[in-house]
DNA sequence: TTTATAATATACAAATTAATATAATATTTT
DNA sequence: AAAATATTATATTAATTTGTATATTATAAA
């Protein structure tokens, strides 16, 4: 494989890499990513905890739902959500451990 | 400490993760710390390899030192880029684990 | 020395794209 | 009907990206 078509192979490769760095960028989904590692949580628990409003939980939760980092359970009236994404999951730890290890 | 403390807290450790994120999160930087991550190159090897144009080239280089992911060593008219965050090496080699290892 | 050239950086405006807030409404389940 | 969640629309603001031009620095050549 030539030096040109190595970097259009690696330009495919970077764009996936990119939406998910995407995602992650946002200081709303960070939270509720930050939140749902250690364990699935329902919207109205993330909506108390985060304080962030209904309509914009909704609408970063959708984000996750859409790069497929989260899947959802409902379980009567409440949805819960989990990480669904092994390299989000393990993202998350590598950041966790170093932004949070010494907290 | 408190739930309404503990999450000021998380919002602000947050802030460091996400702009970490959001350096990752822009194809020219994410091409351009691949071909970093493999060992430091100067400008004029990054601009051939990769097609960015000199100015952009120059501009999102600017932005990872800013960020601190990236020093530079100068010799002679050259300028000499290499990675400099422990944390966004983690990260990268993650990514190229997650993204690259099968290509 | 001046002058030229190569390598890189900076400045700034223009164009895009994304983020945020809010309001209203819809859907589903009890 | 009420609670929980999702969707849609829209307005506003803000951030990012790109293009063009110009500046800086270092070396080489005349």
């Amino acid at each position: 494989m030539d030096q040109t078509s190595k970097m259009e192979k690696l330009q495919q490769t970077a764009d996936q890499a990119i939406n998910l760095m995407k995602v992650l960028a946002n200081k709303d989904r960070m939270i509720l990513l930050c939140q749902i590692s250690s364990g699935e949580k329902c919207v109205s628990e993330l909506e108390e905890v985060t304080g962030i409003k209904q309509p914009t939980l909704s609408q970063q939760l959708t984000v996750l739902r859409n790069e497929a980092v989260v899947a959802t359970r409902k379980d009567g009236k409440k949805v819960y959500y989990s990480l669904a994404s092994e390299i989000a999951a393990t993202l998350m730890d590598v950041l966790h451990e170093h932004y949070c290890s010494k907290l």
